[in-house]
DNA sequence: GCTCTAGGGATAACAGGGTAATCT
DNA sequence: AGATTACCCTGTTAT
DNA sequence: CCCTAGAGC
C-alpha cells in the first residue's frame, strides 16, 4: 500500500564527515564564512526530525499500477524534466523513476515539490554530499527525494527519453501549458536584475531542440523569446517586453520560494 | 541613463553504478 | 531463480 | 545559474 509518511533520512559517508569537517573549520577560523554554518544548521535539524516507520517499502506491479498523476502532476512534471529532474529506468522491464535534486539553498523548493509528489514516493528528502570537488575539493551537499518505480511515470519517461537520451519530444506544444513553463523557470530558469529578464538556462538541448522549445514558447504564449550562445550552448532569453505577460501568465503557478525567478517579490 | 551580450566563477545540478531486500 | 526495487554511493561539469 | 564589465543607443 501507498504511504504517506515524513520519513526523513541521512546518507552517512565519508562525503558527509567532510563537509562537516569543512564545516567546523570554517565555523572556528577568523575569517567566517557563515553560509556553510547554515547548511550545518539545516542538516542536523533534519536529522533531529523524529523518524517514522515506512508502513511499505516494496508494492506489488498491481499496486504500482494503481498510482495514477492528475493532469496538474503531469504538466508540473513536463516542466521539471525541462528543467533539473532526473529520470532513471533500469533493467529492460523496470519502471521509471524520478529524482528531484536541489542545493540546500533551495531546502523548502524541494519540501514544496515533496509535498505534491509524496504520494508517490516510499521515503522523504534527505540530504546527500557530492564527492570533494575535483579543482577546489570543496564538499557539496543536497537534498533529495526519489520517487518510486511507477507505470504512470514510465509513459512520461518513454515521451521525453529515446534510447535513455533526454529529448524534446514532438509533441511538446500539447503536453506544455503554464504550469509546466512556472516550473521549468523555478528549475532552470534565471532572473537577471539589471536587464529585467529571465533566462533559461537550456544547456542540456541540442540547438535544435532549444528553437523547438522557443518556437513552443512563442506560439503558444505570445512571446518574443529567442537564442543566445552561451559557451558552447544555447540558451533562452525571455525579454523584457515579454515579462508582464509571463508573470501574468504564471505567477499564479510558480511556487512562492520561486517568485523571485520572474521578478516578483 | 537604459538595454543587452559575452564571459567567467562556484556551485547546484545531472548522470550513472552497485547491491540487499523483495517481488514474480 | 531471476528480475526488479529502493536506497546507497561516486563522478563531473553545464547551470 | 548568477553576476558584471563593456558596447551600443
Ligand atoms: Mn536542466
Ligand atoms: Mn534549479
Ligand atoms: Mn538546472
Amino acid at each position: 500500500m501507498p504511504k504517506h509518511n515524513a520519513l526523513v533520512y541521512s546518507l552517512i559517508g565519508f562525503n558527509m564527515l567532510l563537509f562537516m569537517l569543512l564545516n567546523f573549520i570554517a565555523y572556528i577560523l577568523p575569517n567566517i564564512n557563515f553560509g556553510y554554518y547554515d547548511a550545518l544548521i539545516i542538516y542536523t535539524s533534519l536529522s533531529s526530525v523524529p523518524l517514522i516507520k515506512p508502513t511499505t517499502k516494496y508494492l506489488t506491479k498491481a499496486e504500482r499500477e494503481a498510482l495514477r498523476l492528475n493532469d496538474s502532476l503531469k504538466e508540473i512534471l513536463v516542466g521539471l524534466i525541462l528543467g533539473d529532474l532526473t529520470c532513471r529506468k533500469k533493467g529492460i522491464k523496470g519502471d521509471a523513476r524520478f529524482i528531484f535534486k536541489q542545493g540546500l539553498i533551495h531546502t523548502d523548493y524541494l519540501n514544496h515539490l515533496f509535498e505534491l509528489f509524496k504520494e508517490y514516493t516510499a521515503s522523504g528528502p534527505g540530504v546527500a554530499y557530492n564527492p570533494p570537488h575535483p579543482k577546489t575539493g570543496k564538499v557539496y551537499a543536497n537534498i533529495l527525494f526519489e520517487t518510486r518505480t511507477l507505470p504512470c511515470l514510465t509513459q512520461i519517461y518513454n515521451i521525453f527519453y529515446i534510447e535513455g537520451k533526454k529529448v524534446v519530444p514532438g509533441n511538446l506544444i500539447d503536453l506544455f501549458t503554464p504550469l509546466s513553463l512556472a516550473y521549468w523557470i523555478a528549475d532552470d530558469g534565471s532572473w537577471n536584475k539589471v536587464g529585467k529578464y529571465v533566462t533559461l538556462c537550456t544547456d542540456s538541448f541540442k540547438l535544435l531542440e532549444v528553437e523547438q522549445l522557443i518556437l513552443v514558447l512563442n506560439t503558444k504564449f505570445n512571446f518574443k523569446c529567442y537564442k543566445v550562445k552561451c559557451n558552447k550552448n544555447y540558451r533562452i532569453i525571455i525579454p523584457s517586453y515579454s515579462i508582464v505577460a509571463l508573470q501574468n501568465l504564471i505567477s499564479e503557478h510558480i511556487p512562492p520560494m520561486m517568485k523571485h525567478k520572474i521578478g516578483l517579490q
